[in-house]
This record gives C-alpha cells, structure tokens and sequence, in this order.
DNA sequence: AGGACGGCTCAGAAATTCGG
DNA sequence: CCGAATTTCTGAGCCGTCCT
C-alpha cells in the first residue's frame, strides 16, 4: 500500500533484465540505478511521516482474514476506507497519515474481545513485535500472541490473560496476581491494606499462643501474661531449658506492608498450571526453614532463576534433585496421615504422589485419566480410562512437559495420565520445603567440599614453587585422605576414591615428566604426548633403566606413606 | 584403565543490569 | 530499592595422545 510498485513481481524482473543488459554492456550502470533511485527517494521521503500506527492499520484491515478470520466484505471494505483516507492524508499536510478509524461492525465475529465483550480485537505493536490487543486498552489488558487461528475459540480459553488475579490470602487478605513482566511471567503478593490494631494484635496473640504451647505442653493465658508482665510469670524458673520465648508487645512491631515478587520461569513452572493454593506456596519463598544448629544463624531457602537453593550467613548451596525429592514425598506423606487421622476421605490423587520414578502403582477413579498421548485412535484426550476399559495400573515416570503418567511396563507412554486435580496436587507437593537438617546437610556437604578443593588447588602451587614433586602429591594424598573420612558426597565421592589409590608410576611416566618441560613451550598436549612417545622409543636402553630405577625407588616410598597414613 | 597436559565446554553462583 | 534476567567468573570434567 505504501510501495505498492517495488514489492511486485513485474518490477522485481525488469529491473534484474536492465541488470543484465548493464552486465552485458548493453547499457550505462548509471542511467540504470539511477532511474530506480530517483523516483524511489522520492517516494521514502513522501512517506517520512508516515506513523507505525496507521501501517499497523494497514497491517489489521489485509491480515484479519488470517488472524480473525474476517470475511471477503468486511476486507472489501476496510480496503475502501483505507483508500478514502489515503487521499485525505495526501493533502493534510499537517497531521499526516492520520489513525484509520474503521467501523468495528463491519468487522468479523471473532474480533469481539472475549475478556471485556465490548472491545475489537486488532494487531498491535510492543517493543517485543506484533500481537493481538484489545481496542480498550488500558481498561482492557487483554493479549495473546500473533498466530493464525481458524475458529479461534479454542486457542483463546487456553490462553492466560495478563494480570489474572488468582485470589485473595486467606489469612491475610492480600491480592494475589499472575503479571507478565519483561522477563517472563511472576506472581505478586500485594502489600494488603493496613490491618487495624485490633487484628495486629489478635495475630500477634495467636503467634504467642503458638510459640507458648511449643514451648510447653500446658497452655499458657497470654492475656494473663500481658498484664502481669513476663518478669513475674518466669519467677523460679531458673534454666534457659525451662524460660518460655521472649513476649513483645504487639503493637511495637507492625507488620511490614510489602508487595512480595515471585519468578515462574526459574521455578519452570508453566503459567497456566498456577492455582491460588500453588501461588501461595511459592509466595512463601524465600523462606526461613530454621536456626543453623552450630551458630543459630537462620536456614532460608530460595528460588533463583538456576533453581532452589539454601543460603546461611551469606554462604549458597544448591539443592540437589535428590533432596527436593525426598521433601516432597514427606510432604505427601504428612497429608496423607494427616487426612487417615482425621477419618477424612483421602485427598485425590495424594495416594499418587507417594512414589519414586519408576515404581508401579495403581490409580483411583479420581486420579485417572486416559491422556491419549500415543497411538492416535481418533479417541478424545480427556477421556476416563475407566471409561475405556484400560488399566490403571502401571509404571510411572515422567513424560513430554515433565507431566507424571502411568505407562505400561515397557514404557510405551500407552497415556494413563494424572488428572487435573491430581496433577495440582502433585505441582504443590514439587515445592514444598525442605527440612532444617537437610538443608544443613547440604550446606555443611558443599563447604567441606570448597575446603577440598582449596586445600587441593593450594597445594598445586606449593608444588609449583617446591622443587620436590614427591613431597606435594604426598601431602595432596593425606589430605584427601582426610576429608574422605567425614564425606560421602556422589561426585565429591569420585574425586576422593579416584585420588585414594594411586597409581604406580610408570618408568615412562617419569620420564614424561621430567622432558615435558624442555619441549617447545605452547605445543599442544596431543603433539607433546606424540613426541614423548617418538623420544621414549628413541631412547636407549641405558636410558630407559635409569628411568626405571627412579620409578621403583618412588612408589616403593609411596607405598609407605599410604601405609603410613592408613595407619 | 589411568596419569600427564592445555584447551575446551558446561554448569553453578556471584556480580551486574534492568525496570517499575 | 527490590526482584528477576543477564552477564561474568570459576571449577569440574572431558578430549586426545602416548605408554604401561
């Protein structure tokens, strides 16, 4: 529409024939470029003003056939509107190119925005690229991405509309929201309204209350405790075992009003899959999991955009799989017990989740659903496997997305999947907290490890600078030795075990080492290794024997450190 | 299988940047 | 200032080549 000439096919192939005639000689390269040029400055310029909206219109009226689906007429006559107000536009020279205002009724059904009902859908433009956008923007943030739908019914009830409000904080009242950032999607806690004295101080009570009756079995009377006062209650009782926890009065330490942020893409969690319930489980994070039992610094876990990790006095661990597994099968364990005890109907889909990869369980009614993933019959997804006579029963494991299914023993992926509200169940259980021992078990694991490995990388300069070699590997090997004693971590394993039984120098080996540093200094390590073999076979057999005698001498006192040192 | 070597990739975590 | 994304830095582990 605005350089209608240069996109079509007819200009494309003449101006590639006056190329060729140029090519040929036939005709001066100048007059060719420019009888392009001329004319085509002339027309950029022309169209300086030009503003992206009103391209962007352009853009809406020739592609709603494709993204809206909107019929032959209502182009027909967007096409003409544009026409109309291009030649205005010629002749206003002082607002150029106006904002086409076309008639939204002569637009398709598919175009009414199914968030606010009143809105058109149209193309829009963010500083990412195009998308779909509601006409009521700001009132209406409703959004979804550039992608042709035929009906676009179905596309549109999967789509999350940004900001979602998730619900409230039962125990608060703060708003929970799913926002869209620059980086990606995040839950928002918001800072709630300021809660009245009154509230601050029952929930202080409560928080007393709890902390008295963990203290001691006997249920103590906070209101008795306020009065009289905390000195006189604690009279005769002498040892800090026996002292209740420090009271404070309510009032001096309001609740901080803040709004609390949470990342869903480290946490690879899709935004779609996010309940209020989950929501509120991540918003707890980062969150204190206890007091360090050597120094009662705080244990807090965190999310970070690498995963979960623990962090004590500024120093950070990461979680390993293996821990975050273990959390959440005692967190599905507790729910379970906790609902056998209350007599309760067990909660859905909890009898799934107490299981590791690849053990065979069976599932409930609730907690099945045919997902149809292989073998496509033309059978619904969503269809209850009961439904279709298949079995519940199978291995499980994790599928496509990391969604947990039950398969048939060869894992075919035959699609017994969880149901929804299992799968909730399941995605709460995932971020469930650590343990307070656990967390230190981690922590203490990666320091002793940084230990090792300085003590190690210290060593190897001491070796540097020390001209005995033998004395350096002994110590390395004592100090590996040690640290083996107080850690049985996986790869730290691999290390220690690896380095506990040396190996015998070889007379080679020795001779290795003591030419390597008279070869060409920068030669790669593969050429080093094929010169010293060519010299090692050069090498006389005098030679060699002097190597060999060197070699016997240094695992012979090798042998006898170790020995030493098992001792 | 493993030791020697430097270079290389990968992953974890600290440091820095971004946006409101 | 805060939380999250990106960049930067560091160490682990692997590569390939020889011989035992």
């Amino acid at each position: 529409h605005f350089f209608g000439e240069y996109v079509g096919v007819g200009f494309t192939a003449s101006l590639e024939d006056r190329l060729d005639d140029v090519a040929r000689g036939a005709a001066p390269w100048r007059d060719v470029l420019g009888a392009f040029w001329v004319p085509f400055a002339g027309e950029v310029r022309a169209l300086r003003g030009l503003r992206t909206s009103r391209v962007v219109d352009v853009l809406d009226a020739t592609m709603g056939v494709h993204f809206f689906g909107d019929d032959q007429d209502a182009l027909k006559a967007k096409l003409h509107v544009i026409a109309a107000t291009t030649a205005t536009d010629a002749d206003n020279t002082a607002t150029p190119f106006p904002r086409l205002g076309f008639d939204p009724e002569s637009l398709s059904k598919s175009r009414t925005c199914p968030s606010c009902g009143g809105g058109r859908l149209g193309l829009k433009l963010s500083r990412a690229g195009g998308f779909i956008g509601c006409s009521s923007y700001p009132s209406c943030g409703y959004a979804r991405p550039l992608s042709p739908t035929t009906d676009g019914t179905e596309a549109l009830e999967e789509e999350v509309r940004y900001p979602k409000v998730l619900g409230e904080d039962p125990a608060t009242g703060r708003k929970v929201v799913l926002l869209r950032g620059p980086y990606g999607a995040y839950l928002q806690l918001e800072a709630g309204a300021q809660l009245t004295h009154e509230a601050r101080a029952a929930a202080n009570d409560a928080e007393l209350l709890a902390a008295a009756a963990a203290h001691s079995a006997e249920t103590l009377d906070i209101h008795a405790i306020n009065e009289a006062g905390y000195a006189a209650l604690t009279q005769g009782q002498e040892t800090d075992a026996t002292r209740p926890p420090r009271v404070r009065a309510s009032s001096h330490h309001p609740p901080k009003e803040t709004t609390t942020k949470f990342g869903l893409q480290g946490a690879n969690i899709r935004a779609e899959d996010v309940t209020l319930e989950l929501a509120l489980d991540l918003l707890r994070y980062p969150m204190v999991l206890g007091l360090h039992p050597e120094d009662s610094g705080e244990v807090t876990m965190h999310a970070g955009p690498f995963g979960w990790y623990v962090s004590h006095q500024g120093f950070n661990a990461t979680l390993p799989k293996k821990t975050l597994r273990a959390a959440r099968n005692a967190a599905v364990a507790a729910s379970r017990s906790e609902a056998d005890r209350n007599g309760s109907k067990r909660e859905a889909g909890a009898s799934a989740f107490a299981f590791t990869e690849g053990e065979k369980l069976t599932l409930t009614e609730e907690e099945f659903m045919y997902t149809g993933a292989a073998g496509d019959d033309g059978e619904e997804d969503g269809v209850k496997g009961a439904e279709r006579g298949a079995s519940r029963t199978g291995k499980t494991g994790k599928g496509l997305s990391d969604a947990w299914y039950v398969g048939s023993e060869k894992g075919q992926m035959e699609g017994y999947g969880l149901s929804l509200e299992a799968r909730a169940t399941l995605l709460r259980a995932q971020y469930s907290p650590v343990s307070l021992e656990a967390a230190v078990e981690v922590l203490t694991k990666k320091k002793l490890k940084l230990a090792f490995e300085r003590e190690r990388s210290g060593n190897k300069k001491q070796a540097a600078k020390v001209p005995s070699k033998k004395r350096a590997t002994e110590e390395k090997a004592a100090k590996v030795a040690r640290v083996t004693k107080v850690d049985k971590g996986a790869k730290f394993d691999k290390i220690t075990e690896a380095k506990k039984v040396k190996r015998k120098s070889s007379a080679y080996n020795l001779f290795c080492s003591h030419t390597r540093g008279s070869l060409a200094p920068g030669l790669p390590s593969t050429e080093q290794s094929k010169l010293l073999g060519a010299l090692w076979k050069a090498l006389g057999e005098e030679e060699k024997s002097k190597f060999e005698t060197v070699a016997r001498v240094v695992n012979d006192r090798r042998e006898a450190a170790a020995a030493a040192a098992a001792a």
